[in-house]
DNA sequence: GTAAACGCTGGAGTGCACTCCAATGTCAAG
DNA sequence: CTTGACATTGGAGTGCACTCCAGCGTTTAC
């Protein structure tokens, strides 16, 4: 498919598309006339792009585990520690996502905001 | 306090501080000599900036909630409203943490990596 | 055959969140 | 009284993740 389509199907911009293409998060054939050619699997790979992105990750760092996975042997011991990895941060930021909502139900119990301005205020 | 000892209480740095005060995301008093003042208050405060911050707030967004909480009437209901709002968002990053993980975790236990690279393209 | 829609490139510009720097001022210790 | 650590400002620079544009070639519909 062509970056139009590909474009239309992700949401993602053809400017941003191009954008990934330099920066090796995504690749493609060229058509004898130039035009950039996708095939199916960009789907479910941009898919993921997109997702991993809003939750935090880089897409320097996601451009990272997309080659890892390309240049890890195809032992399931590689890919498993790629992934345990990935779901360890994952992990990570669940954590402290979890911690920052136990932070805000508690402030949000007690009277006092975030900025305590006329609280303990008084020697 | 000065901004050398918020700045080692904090792990942030003075350029980091003064442009936080820049854009309202702190406030200081200042000393006859001009040197910013601050007060104890800030250290929780920057505390959850950074948390905040870090699992994907924009410093703008973080910035209008510590205004909000200020200048909300004193009133619980606007209180718990603001925090229920907060709480929400975190719930929906906790949600969309969750849902990567298990796809992650999917991924991991089929032998086909993000980039289906080999894959599906027999025809 | 022509117009609209689509594609290409290179380069400039944007917004965010800082970081670095130079020139200058303040203050405590020796 | 100088030295050093710390403070101030304004402005420039950085890295990220795009976005926009000019100027051009290609494809598609009529």
């Amino acid at each position: 498919m062509r970056i139009g389509e590909l474009s239309e199907r992700t949401g993602l911009s053809r400017d941003a598309i191009r954008f990934y293409e330099r920066i090796g998060l995504v690749e493609s054939r060229r058509s004898p006339n130039g035009y950039r050619e996708f095939g199916e699997e960009v789907l479910p790979w941009l898919d993921y792009v997109r997702t991993a992105q809003r939750l935090g990750f880089s897409l320097a760092e996601i451009a990272r585990h997309g080659a890892e996975l390309r240049e890890a042997p195809d032992s399931a011991a590689a890919l498993s520690a790629l992934f345990a990895e990935r779901i360890a941060a994952v992990d990570a930021k669940l954590a402290e996502l979890s911690a920052l909502r136990a932070e805000l139900a508690a402030r949000a119990g007690t009277g006092c905001p975030l900025e305590p301005d006329r609280v303990s205020s008084r020697p």
